[in-house]
Formats: structure tokens, C-alpha cells, sequence
DNA sequence: TGGAATTAGTGAACGGTGTTCACTAAATGA
DNA sequence: TCATTTAGTGAACACCGTTCACTAATTCCA
């Protein structure tokens, strides 16, 4: 299929029809993206799109086989973007509690600025009928970018143990899973109970949204230790 | 409207008329829970609602005034079973350590035994334009079952730090803030990944659903504890 | 350059959705 | 018994995702 001249595998400029191509799918990935942000899956329509960008609807079927796959597209690149946030923070000369702190703020903030990609991202219900226990193989989750994310707490967990500040006798692994259920715990209630850090009985029990994750990061950090280093991890009288 | 005898204000012998219409009432809901407890929102449409009941797609708007009415109603009646699950769990015998776990575990068991009720109750991305922060008080958050719930966790936070076992300075009210969003982040991860806690590089990394819950619950109670009671927070070697 | 073949794009339709509304028929209240 | 309220209906409206035969433009090759 499509024997055209194999050797130049992703040039930017393979033929002057495949560039139109590409452009017309870009256009239709930025009004999707654009749509999405503001609105939600709720709001995005394939005809609203077709509208968007002067094309009828049937003409977007000629990019995307569903709505599914172009909303896929959508996802997947926010994950990487999430992904690469995660990994940049993981990367800074901080000292070590202020890189996992920082690790933690990002991925938070970054989920939240998009909320909807980031709920969208967790929303499916898979049927809990069959044993599909085996069906998510190890491979698989590893090359994702959810993968390469956890990837990078599982390191963070590692060299806390090597220099002695986490407690040893965690699985690493085991440990990053907590603290992943624990980050999207705090981005999904952020996203879906809006004043969530203030919400509570009388005003100055309140937080602001960057404080209570940085209350949250703290208790995560602590629960990891050897020994809590400070009762107070940051933030929790103001 | 309705100038009906207004001495008995919920007893259930109203009327015969009334009776009726309660009867079918409860048989909408009975439909509703039972395709959307297995199909989810994407199962659940007013005409097969109708079809299943034997009548007509109209008639459903006599009893709710809109799919989403309905639904709250389920979601409503889920979160009262949730509610009443970790309030039982936090009233037991138990010692402190015990009751806490025991209560992390079945508002996590309960939320996942019920995956499409629980993931679509946190499903509303609320529009970030607006400053909405001032209209959600704390009085209408206190009274739904959400808010009891929390209640439940701050009290448990409160009886740690009275007994000595948990620092006593952190804010019980953010503490209880954190820990609800970690038992949140855990119940919609296992929901949304199935095989999750099982999913790592070696099988003997993995651990059933129930341990690993038991492991996050042991690291969330060591996040707060004075000082880390035991370096092994339960079952992270299996 | 001319003709064949591929491709971009379209309008109309199909079956589905939530919801409304004029309407009938039955139950209720006086 | 008769007026009034109420339960229930069928048809329609405006959307939705998706398909398909079809045209028009482009590309390919001789």
C-alpha cells in the first residue's frame, strides 16, 4: 500500500499533497483541542467540528476512522506533554525532597490546568466480567507514557532508599504505586470539587490550591522516611 | 400545589393513587440501577429505560424531569451506602490502627464494588471561568454525604492526635483533606486500570487488590503517625 | 499531453439519542 | 354525575456518530 518512495520514512516535507494532508488533520486536531479544552467531551461533535473548520462531516472520516481515535489522539498527546513535565522535574539540581515535591506539584498542576484531558484519560469502566488479569501485560504499560511517568517515581522511591532517607524495606514499585494513586487522588478531586482546598468550616482552615499540594507532597514524602524528618511537612497553619 | 391532607407528611400509606405511582417510580430506578450498574452512562437510555418497563420513552418524564435528575438520583443513593459504610466501619470495637484501615478499605471496596456509580459521581469538569469559590459554603457541602463522610475521617484524625498516636500538629481538617484524596485516588485508579495493583515488571512484585489497599492504608496512617510505629506498613513483601 | 486511477470532499441518509407536546383515557374529587 | 386532574402515548424536533454512493479534483504513468 502506497509504494511511494520508502527511503524517506517522516521528512517534514514528503510530497506536496501528503503536507496538505497533514495540514487539513492539524487543523481538525487544533479545533478538537480547542473545543475539548473549553468544553469537554460533551461539547465536541463531529459536526461542530466539520462546522469549525469549513468542512462537512464527512470529510473528517477521511482523517479519523472514529471519534473515538481523534479524542485518542488528543489524550495521547497531553500524556506526553503530563509525561515529559514529570520527567523534567524529576531532573532539576534540586535536593532530593524538593525534587519529589516539585515532581509532585507538576504533575498535579499540569493535570489540573487541563482538566478535562486529564479526567478523560482515566474514564473508561472496563467490564470487571472476564479474567483479564493477564490481558495488561508488563511490556505494554512500560512503553506507555503512564508508564514512563511511573517509571520515573519508581527511580525518585530508589534513590530515596540509596542515600538513606526512605525506608528500605519498600518495594519500590509497590511504594511509586502509592504515590501515583495518591497524586491522581489529589488532580482528580481538584478537577471535580472546585475549592476543594477551602472548603472547610471556618475560613482560615482554608488553602490555597498550591499550598494543599504542597501539604499533600509533604505527608507522602514523610510517610516514606525512615523517620518523619519534621513533624510539620510545610504549609499546614496557613 | 397539592392541598392534600398535610398532617401526614412521608408515611407510606398516602393513597392508593400515590402508592401506585411510587410503584412505578422505584420500578424506573430498579431498571435504571440495574443496566447502569452493569453498563454504565453508556448503557443507560431513556428509550431502553422505557423499553424495559413497558412503557413509553415519554412517560419516564412524568416521574423525572430529566436523564440527569434520574441519574443524580442514583448516584444520591450510592453515595448514602458509601456514607453509611465508612461511618459503620468508623463505630466498630476495633483498636485506632485497626479502624482506620478498616475504614479506608471498605470506602474503597464499596466505591469499586460499584465502579460506573462511583466514577461518574466525581464525572462534572465545572468550568474554570467564573470565580466560583465563594459559592460553595461549607454548610451545603456538610449536610450531602460527601461532606459526612469527610466528617468521619476528621474525626479519626482528631481521636489519633488525642491518643498520641498522630502528630498533633497538622490541621485535622486538611489532614483529613489528603487522606480522602489518596483513598479517592485509589478506589478510581483500581476502577479505571484494572490490574492495577497487580501490573510490575516481576510477578512477584504484584500484590491482589486487597493488600495493596492495605498497603496504601498503612503508608497513609504512617504519614501522620508522631513517629513511624513500624518501618513495614504491612504486606509490601507480599 | 492525455487518459486512467487514486484521492479529497460532499449531501443525503440510517439509526440512535434526550426531550417536548398535543392528545387520549383513566382515575379522582365534589 | 360531571369537571378536573393525572397517567400515559405517539409523533415529532433537534441533535448525535457514522456510512455510502457520488462528484470533482489531483496524481500517476504511458
Amino acid at each position: 500500500m502506497k509504494g511511494a518512495p520508502l527511503d524517506t520514512d517522516n521528512l517534514p516535507e514528503e510530497s506536496p499533497a501528503e503536507r496538505r494532508r497533514q495540514r487539513v488533520r492539524s487543523s481538525i486536531l487544533d479545533a478538537a483541542e480547542r473545543v475539548f479544552s473549553k468544553e469537554g467531551e460533551a461539547g465536541l461533535s463531529i459536526r461542530r467540528l466539520a462546522d469549525e473548520i469549513d468542512y462537512s462531516p464527512a470529510a473528517i472520516y477521511k482523517y479519523f476512522g472514529s471519534k473515538d481515535e481523534l479524542l485518542d489522539e488528543l489524550k495521547e498527546s497531553f500524556f506526553e506533554r503530563l509525561m515529559s513535565t514529570i520527567d523534567k522535574a524529576s531532573l532539576t539540581a534540586l535536593p532530593f525532597e524538593a525534587r519529589v515535591r516539585q515532581c509532585f506539584a507538576r504533575y498535579v498542576e499540569t493535570a489540573i490546568e487541563r482538566p478535562h484531558h486529564y479526567a478523560a484519560a482515566f474514564s473508561s469502566v472496563p467490564d470487571t466480567s472476564a479474567a483479564h488479569l493477564a490481558d495488561i501485560c508488563w511490556e505494554e504499560f512500560e512503553t506507555s507514557h503512564k508508564g514512563q511517568a511511573f517509571m520515573v517515581v519508581v527511580g525518585l522511591v530508589r534513590e530515596g532508599q540509596e542515600i538513606g532517607v526512605f525506608d528500605a524495606s519498600f518495594d519500590p514499585f509497590i511504594a511509586a504505586k502509592s504515590l501515583w494513586a495518591s497524586m491522581h487522588g489529589v488532580a482528580l478531586l481538584l478537577i471535580h470539587l472546585p475549592g476543594f482546598p477551602v472548603i472547610l468550616p471556618t475560613p482560615d482552615h482554608g488553602l490555597n490550591t498550591a499550598a494543599f499540594i504542597q501539604f499533600h507532597a509533604g505527608l507522602l514524602f514523610r510517610s516514606l522516611c525512615v523517620a518523619p524528618s519534621s513533624p510539620e511537612p510545610s504549609g499546614h497553619t496557613l
